[in-house]
DNA sequence: GGACTATATTCGTATAGACGAATATAGTAA
DNA sequence: TTACTATATTCGTCTATACGAATATAGTCC
């Protein structure tokens, strides 16, 4: 029960409900592209997922000087049926598709992290990280 | 997406949602039912019903002296996969399943409201109050 | 009318959290 | 080493919210 209130906790929140959408959309992301595609200053976006890590709903890795985001590797069936049911609503509203174009877009053009698209609209995958 | 932290934060609490949970395991409640099963304060439950109330997660009705508290007809098909999930979710914590034989033996003994169970283990619903 | 009851609201207090600006930290590269 | 970069954290401020005690409100019953 205590779980579930925190992970609701961390779903009050639009700036992380569209953070949280970003990274259904691509395997991994740094701080700096979801600054950019968000229009979030730098602050905001790393305290934000500060949180989100410490609730348990993103994983991170460290690489070079970026910090990479991803969706939490589910821990246990809640968990994941928490993540499936997020992604399910997410999937729907208007602002949350709108941010996966400009993701979308900027994966294109080349952003920090260099992203291959395994096939087109499916979860991409980082390769590697561009020094720019 | 607005609407959804409104709905995450209104269940990022623990006692609104074991509140929900009774709802959920009754058709109406008044507040001093919750009150007593729940060991909570009379201002307590009140404000977290009103708080439930606005988000729009609970509907009331006055009937005499007491405000009957339900879970609130779903508006759109998007509150009602919510609450669908929700009720799953519940239905395997021991907090809530706890919650709900303290309501369900309080509602055996007679309480503020008179019921009528349907059938045992389904959703109960108010015949008439009693004034005690 | 007055006594009583169930619920809502106000008051004062305490904690959480959201924010930008500024600063600190850690890794890279010359 | 120094300069630079990406991210984290601190600082000060503001708003939201949780709580119990006390009080207000509204309905019932005599």
């Amino acid at each position: 029960m205590k779980s579930f209130a925190i992970v609701f906790k961390a779903l009050s929140d639009i700036a992380r409900l569209r953070i949280i959408n970003l990274l259904f959309h691509s395997g991994e992301l740094c701080v700096c592209d979801i600054e950019v595609v968000m229009g979030f200053t730098q602050t905001k976006v790393s305290r934000h997922l500060a949180y989100l890590r410490k609730a348990g709903l993103v994983d991170d890795r460290k690489q070079g000087l970026w910090m990479l985001y991803s969706i939490a590797k589910p821990r246990n069936e809640e968990q994941q049926r928490v993540l499936d049911f997020l992604a399910d609503l997410l999937r729907s509203d208007v602002v949350a598709r709108r941010d996966a174009e400009r993701l979308a877009s900027r994966i294109r053009r080349g952003c920090c992290a260099t992203y291959s698209v395994v096939k087109p609209g499916s979860i991409p995958a980082i390769l590697e990280l561009k020094n720019n």
